[in-house]
DNA sequence: ATCGTACTACGATATTCATCGAAGTTCGAC
DNA sequence: GTCGAACTTCGATGAATATCGTAGTACGAT
């Protein structure tokens, strides 16, 4: 069967400041949310070119989706993955702008 | 002697968002960053209340100065720290007032 | 010069965490 | 069904780091 399944994850309310910029103060996954900002309609994981594993990778998606960053939906084979921009501008905003207006 | 010193810190081109993230996604160093932006003026190391010895706070202190997020001088015995509000509002605008809109 | 205050630096420890490989799961295709 | 692809989970390992106590420095006051 399986239609589209989102992952588990926390809602608004349940985010915290802490957890969200632990998530984002670490070079993969800062790479990894640059590309979904870049990418409103969300990326599978395999698509992402970074300098680590496929475990690896799927740890910094896990950390990014438990901290609230982005959300993950199973499609078939795949986890496309999506930034919530929403949450976190409503929550914090211009938060994810600032880091996004960084130049390197 | 001892005029007024500043602390060895990054100036505006060396801050990396990284470590900026990094040292923020900490409770003991986001209390502290939350602290200093209610006190323009600056506070002393050991007027902040955190539930950690004079020793991590120091510890905390230095990784947020050596980060980019505070600048700290000397005035005689005691050390005043300042957020760099205008280098972090620059090189990322709208970071810092996201962090501190945070409900809790 | 002695004392107390305010902090820092050092060394140690324990926890967290980024990383990997290997094994497992889930799905689509054949 | 079998195969392969896409991804995750598990267990292990090594590195980073939050924490502490102790010892030290620097300064102001007496």
């Amino acid at each position: 069967m399986s239609t589209s399944k989102q992952l588990p994850q926390p809602d608004r309310g349940e985010i915290r400041v802490d957890a969200v910029l632990q998530a984002l103060g670490e070079p993969v996954r800062l790479t990894i949310v640059r590309a979904l900002a870049g990418a409103p309609e969300g990326i599978a994981c395999g698509e992402l070119e970074l300098p680590v594993t496929a475990s690896t990778r799927a740890h910094h998606l896990r950390t990014l989706r438990e901290s609230g960053v982005l959300t993950t939906r199973t499609e078939g084979t795949r986890r496309i993955s999506k930034l919530r921009r929403d949450d976190l501008d409503a929550l914090y905003p211009g938060l994810l702008d600032g880091v996004l207006a960084a130049k390197q």
